[in-house]
DNA sequence: CAATATTATGCAATGGATTGCACAATATAA
DNA sequence: TTATATTGTGCAATCCATTGCATAATATTG
């Protein structure tokens, strides 16, 4: 390793002062420990004469309980496992954000860890949230996972385990979504009320449930207002700019007609949009397009896109939520199945209306 | 609290698997709970037999130690403290993506924090950490953090303190910044090299070390190319686009002559964008632009912008090498100060050149 | 005031791993 | 073969907090 500037000292005898515990502050009291224990933690067999000593006491030292032999005693940590794909996706971060709002102020702490969308580092992560004996696992399924013992682990450990995002059937787990299909339904509706009819969509790997439901909300929206479903609109692409501009040029190349495109990914709709930008189509004039997820990018752009907003944070406090009432519910177990209604944010990007009225 | 379906199942008397311990090996080969755990350890005084007994039945229980009974006898965790503003944002998400990847695999966790830029949020989050008995602290600081009591006691705790971004002076600390003067100089010098020597300058805060320093160099650049500092030409705003369309309005009502901003923001850029594109100012022709932190969005847009990347990763990797330093150094204090060199990232609002010859 | 009921405290084991010290088992030298 | 050196194991305390059981201290009743 190098460093671009360094100093050694030698260690001036640092001292370092040992934490108090409860030894400390019966042996100060002329009490014993088991005493100031049950002071501490409230206990009704003590007197409040001996409880206030003690508290003053514990006090007066600043003495706090420590983790760790609270953690050995009684095999409850206070830490819960949080498992995304990538910490740094503006998605996942505002989820992590939404978990440890509501999970900070009830004195748990929350470890996060990525799966790099890899099985192995999954189950890995799994097996050291265990090992940590973690009062619970919140969980986004990695992209490859095709295999479950690692969640069924989690269960036979009978602790809580709560899916968001992106979730595993397994028995006895919870699990908070955005409603997709709902998200591309409102999507599919809004270009409609447009007075667009031939609607492309570019999906990504069906694979994955978030965008088999996108694509049946699409498809659902299409047979409520009696548009026939023609599967030469639909695109299959990944999620990212440059397939979304290999998409445009595949409509345009083959003179596909169409009036609008929604894009289950807005990384796919920005492709599309600088594409047909370099081909003079006028957007939303000549084709509308929608993206999903509401990225912060999309209304930073000149011509700002029309986006569906997860909530991310909300969908994160759920999960938390779900987690301390799986707690609290002790022995019973309880499954919640929540699904967040997804919001639409109208932006220029379809807003036919606003220039040619119809 | 309400949830959208609910399931409620008792408790089919679940069996829960007792991790084995050290005990459980002892017993099972007939020998005691120290000999296992010489063996375990690799100590060099038992036979390899038994060393390889035990290690065959730990393997064949899928034995792991327990973290808490090791945290309670030796007091070290293998766990660290990282502390940012907040998760959520690029900069900060990737940094905790560089932390996370060089201490993971060296068994360490990390546990995350937000001050919220807050000084009592983050004084109690160090005091969390703290009593969490972690073996180290990397922290960014809070914007509003006037005084370091709470810095001193992790140094008083013997325990690695390590500042990334923001830093504050601490005896015995360490710290890994951008090279913000540098920074603030070759994005000054791109503008120079270009042609332009009218070029007006926004900051964010003054009082934050980060700001002073590309201010620093902005004032560098221009005094290595003999051109005169103009005081007129500095603005200050907050770090959005709303001030960047603020200063833009100002600087084109006041009729301010310049060829070129330097926006120590690239929110702030892309608001002055905005503005200037909405009153018909030719971006680059008329005037040049150029941003600082490289977000995401500044590829994304039509004009593409100019900017400076600090690599937010490489940051969090050197912030986690330098603990990894301080760790094995034992009792020697090692005090690092690294300064990573920013990168010019130029794109289509800066590119006088390309577009007019001169 | 003695006898019983009640309340407050202490004792000691527990949770899992480590480690200094003592002693047993083996190997080496005489 | 006995005495000494060398290795390998066991014992028990330790880290800190909790808790069932036993007992001391106090309050209540007869």
């Amino acid at each position: 390793m190098k460093f671009k500037s360094f100093l050694i000292s030698l260690s001036n005898f640092q001292y370092v002062k040992k934490k108090p515990t409860i030894y400390d502050i019966a042996s100060k009291l002329n009490i014993t420990a088991a005493t100031v224990s049950r002071a501490l933690n409230d206990s009704e067999l003590i007197s409040k004469k001996t409880k206030k000593m003690v508290l003053e006491s514990a006090h007066e030292l600043s003495y706090f309980k420590n983790r760790h032999a609270l953690a050995l005693k009684s095999g409850r940590t206070n830490q819960i496992g949080l498992v995304v794909p990538f910490i740094n996706r503006h998605f996942f971060s505002n989820i992590i954000m939404g978990v440890e709002e509501e999970l900070y102020p009830k004195g748990y702490q929350v470890m996060i860890f990525q799966s790099n969308e890899s099985e192995k580092k999954e189950q890995d992560v799994v097996e050291a949230l265990l090992k940590n004996q973690v009062d619970g696992v919140l969980i986004s399924v990695s992209k490859t996972t095709r295999t479950k013992s690692h969640f069924n682990k989690i269960i036979e450990n009978n602790l809580p385990l709560i899916f968001f995002d992106r979730k595993v059937d397994v028995d006895n787990s919870s699990s908070v979504e955005t409603d997709d299909e709902f998200g591309g339904k409102i999507a599919t509706q809004h270009l409609i009320d447009q007075g667009c009819s031939q609607i492309a969509y570019v999906t990504v790997d069906l694979n994955l449930n978030i965008y088999k439901n996108r694509f049946k909300g699409y498809k659902k929206a299409l047979e409520a207002n009696n548009i026939d479903f023609n599967s030469d609109l639909v695109f299959q692409a990944n999620s990212d700019v440059i397939s979304g501009r290999k998409v445009a040029r595949q409509i345009l190349s083959n003179d596909i007609k169409i009036d609008s495109i929604f894009c289950s990914s807005d990384y796919i709709a920005l492709g599309v949009i600088q594409e047909l930008k370099d081909n003079n189509v006028d957007i939303p004039g000549d084709i509308s397009v929608v993206g999903f997820s509401n990225e912060p990018f999309t209304e930073l752009l000149d011509l700002t896109l029309t986006s569906i907003e997860q909530n991310p944070y909300e969908i994160g406090k759920s999960a938390a939520r779900v987690f301390l009432d799986q707690v609290n519910a002790k022995d019973a177990i309880i499954e919640h199945a929540i699904k967040l209604k997804p919001k639409l944010c109208i932006r220029n990007s379809s807003m036919k209306n606003s220039l040619k009225p119809h």
